[in-house]
DNA sequence: CATGAATGAGACTTCATTCAT
DNA sequence: TATGAATGAAGTCTCATTCAT
């Protein structure tokens, strides 16, 4: 059975999102991890080297889909608001995709910033060099005002997306198909524009 | 001698606050607390009864001034800018005064959406509805347009600021007295008007 | 085909000299053997019952020939000088020819007093009666003195023996094939006639 | 009560050596030395800080008082014999006094080729350069003849008293205190002199 | 014969918390 | 108040052994 051994790598990394999801890193077992995959307990160092390894990979495996998503949106044709847009668009159908592995990432690699934060900060940083490019382009072009390092600005805008995404893991602001795709437009309308009339 | 008490307890949550933003709070062991404050082991647990209350207490002392910061702002008279320039500006005051406690404060409660997140969630709510107020408010004046709920910019606001301190701990924005009073004006500037020129 | 079975048998259990060598039997993996063999992880069970098996074997399989060299030795006419001789030739021999499986019996085995020592007490108990009944023979025949226990003597015999092996194995007494061979005379010199001028 | 911390340290020591002894240094768990000390499982942590550093302390403790008597041995006025003599005497004389601690620095140590007795190398050849440098004075005075290297001469009589300790540890020699008196002298005895009539 | 995925008991180590002094 | 020894539950990782293919 070819796929088999694939399989069963899948299904450990597959649980260990819900596991991480629901009780957080620290607080899941590693025989919790097992036992949600339906595994004994042996077979998750059968396949990964320890649990620290898991959520390495976990996040490597989804923040790369977003460096090439910004990669690509960055060199396409296209305004501004379409290249943030872009961004955000990808950032939030990551989470409509698979919350938990949004969430996940965000609450223990992006923010943590002692031991995961700092191991994948260079992947991290590259993530905001993306937009901050994007920003960049558009200051040269004059379409945005250049008062602001495009850093800065990039920490802002990314920020705001990742405080929403946030609000619907916390449960504080509401979620639904529709709720989604409002988010898309108007991060960057807030963004871009402002919240003024 | 009464403020010998005093002085020692403080000086155990301050080693405290050095400590876990130093290590993190799971890494840090409460031995570590101790040391750092240069009292015997045992003392922690005169003072406080377990370390996570340690953790619960210097949030909500700071996050109660922020709560405070916020009703007083609130209710004073002033324009929008003003209003959330006060909120945004309490924060990066509170960053600039203690770095180490913001960053403990963000890193191990605001996203920690599991643990300490959960515990005090009422009270990070509290603050988000701040800024909605404020936000519902120049909607209903017409300041602000409201394509957007009050709630969701108020995400988007307390995200944009959240990520600017993310930037300084990681050392990803440069960090400076001016900076700090930039960032002020900038956050506001960028979530009211917008990017655009 | 007869031999491949053999072959891959003997192959695991020369891997298995090697990496016992190399790593002292506790901290050698079952799958090391295997790799070093070139085989695959359960093709070792498929031959040997367990991992103990495989000491015991190696143990056995040389012990044996060093008891049939003791009889063979003891019953052959001759001086006790020469026999003596043959008892410590053969075992410097036997090291000269497999260091590692030489090394791997005296650390994991003959000195292992709790473990694989219990386990092969009689077959190593043979060993030294061998010895004994050789200086047993000296003085009944008046050639050595009988203030010793032939026993004591064996032991004293064999211990000088073994720790000349032990100093090779350590790199604490100089190896060479004249080295060898000195040595088969000097531990007989030494024991029979003494250090004394 | 100031010898109370000592107390319980010795106390876990002093279990170690049991239970090494009984089930080999492998073979003991750490909960097994704890509750032969009649101590909690973390009050080993509390004053060691891994399982080795037992065993590493229990050998140099030892060993150091070895080296200081073959060191006072040496520098002392006498003949060869009584030199040789002193050294086997010690060497006996802390199997007498403490035969588990010998046996596990036998067993586990001095003929463990791969692990302690690596970390231990060091200390373990300086035991064998005290009785060569005693073999040399000897050989220089022409009372020795000089055909045997002295550090070939020390393996020799170190080994042969080692055996004999292992004779008894294996109950493969009669034991008493008769026979230890017997053993020091017949071991120099066997040395020096042969065991040719 | 051969493979290597799968199992799960076992052991070390950590560390929050308690307690005697 | 203050100390730090003492406790023991909990969790990660290892690895011999089994088993399906």
């Amino acid at each position: 059975m070819v796929n088999g051994q694939a399989d069963k790598r899948r299904a450990i990394l597959d649980a260990a999102i819900r596991v991480f999801a629901r009780q957080g890193f620290h607080s899941a077992r590693v025989s919790d991890v097992a036992s949600e995959a339906g595994v004994a307990y042996g077979l998750v160092y059968h396949y990964f080297d320890s649990k620290d390894q898991m959520l390495n990979e976990l996040f490597s495996e989804r923040w790369s889909l977003l460096l090439d998503a910004s990669e690509k949106v960055q060199e396409r044709e296209g305004s501004v608001r379409e290249k943030l847009g872009g961004v955000a668009g990808f950032i939030i159908e990551s989470y409509r995709h698979d919350p938990d592995l949004m969430k996940v990432i965000i609450v223990e690699v992006t923010r943590a910033a002692n031991t995961f934060g700092q191991t994948h900060l260079p992947e991290i940083r590259k993530a905001y060099a993306r937009i901050a490019d994007i920003v960049e382009g558009a200051q040269g072009a004059g379409t945005f005002r250049d008062s602001v390092s495009p850093q800065f600005a990039a920490m802002a805008f990314y920020g705001a997306i990742e405080q929403v995404l946030t609000g619907w893991i916390f449960g504080l602001l509401p979620e639904s198909e529709t709720e989604y795709e409002l988010a898309k437009a108007h991060i960057v309308r807030t963004i871009v524009g402002g919240l003024a009339a």
